[in-house]
DNA sequence: AAGTGGACCTGCTAGC
DNA sequence: TGCTAGCAGGTCCACT
């Protein structure tokens, strides 16, 4: 479900809210991807930090530690100033003194982890070896080029493995391939510096345009708030299997890429 | 080292 | 109507 763009916009629509609130106290549910790493109870009466992103992941600072949450593919964290009952896939609570956290994840793929800090414990080891921001100045076609180098694995696989540029996952990544005109089965390490360039420029406007949407909505997806996204309408490619291209007509084609769907138009996207 | 496939889970939909 | 196969926004890990 979540990719950069989800994460944000989640980030930005209950950090303010619970930013600075002390702990009053914490729900398990069923298991989820990992186990917390700490007592319900430690986490009690702690203060809460702004909650910052990287990648995918979202970090809750504590006093002590904080918490790297991560939502999976069917996660969504939601904020409500009042309690309410949990539902049968609600798996995290943290219970505020201004309100209630909630992580909804009915495939408990998602994660909520205690760590020490974020360059060590658990954070430490998930979040090392992702790449670079990509809605950061930093992130240019240069670093495309540069982390593709020599890879002979497809330019779609390369993208979605998230040591090169992060948040990009399986709608953005056929999504900016589109844009950019490069045909998704191309061997990363065979996209030229040019085209590198067209990539990274277009994963940009991509992530912000989601962004600026509020995120896909393509199932279960919503804010903090209940929030549906809207650029699930925007998408010239994703699920649009056999519709015509928006730009030449041709039929958009899926295939399956390191077991996940590519959508793309075959007489837009080249190889070259 | 880089690439591949399986694993983790539940719910929904299309098709028979 | 009811069952089943296939599919879904992610990513870690074991293996070649």
């Amino acid at each position: 479900m979540p990719e950069l763009p989800e994460v944000e916009v989640t980030r930005q629509s209950f950090a303010p809210h619970v930013a600075g609130a002390r702990v009053l106290g914490v729900r398990l549910g069923k298991p989820l991807r990992w186990p917390l790493g700490c007592t319900p109870e430690s986490l009690q009466g702690q203060v809460l930090g702004l909650a910052s992103r990287r990648g995918k992941y979202l970090w809750l600072p504590l006093e002590r530690g904080g918490l790297l949450m991560h939502l999976g593919m069917s996660g969504s964290l939601r904020y409500s100033p009042e309690e309410a009952p949990p539902g049968p896939h609600d798996h995290f609570d943290l219970r505020t003194s201004r309100g209630l956290l909630r992580l909804h994840d009915p495939r408990r793929f998602g994660a909520v982890v205690w760590s020490p800090s974020l360059q060590t414990g658990p954070a430490a080891k998930l979040l090392a070896g992702l790449g670079v921001e990509p809605l950061e100045p930093s992130f240019q076609g240069a670093v495309l080029h540069t982390g593709f180098r020599g890879r002979q694995v497809a330019v779609k696989q390369a993208l979605l493995a998230g040591d090169v540029v992060v948040g990009v996952g399986n709608i953005y990544a056929c999504e900016a391939l589109f844009a950019a005109g490069i045909d998704p089965r191309t061997p990363a390490g065979r996209v030229s510096r040019p085209r590198c360039e067209r990539l990274a420029t277009a994963i940009r406007d991509t992530l912000a345009r989601a962004l600026a949407a509020g995120g896909s909505t393509l199932r279960d997806f919503r804010d903090a708030h209940g929030h549906n996204g809207a650029f699930q309408d925007e998408a010239r490619v994703y699920g649009r299997e056999g519709q015509p291209c928006s730009v030449c007509g041709t039929p958009i084609r899926r295939l399956v890429q390191g077991q996940r769907s590519t959508y793309f138009c075959p007489r837009c996207q080249r190889r070259s």
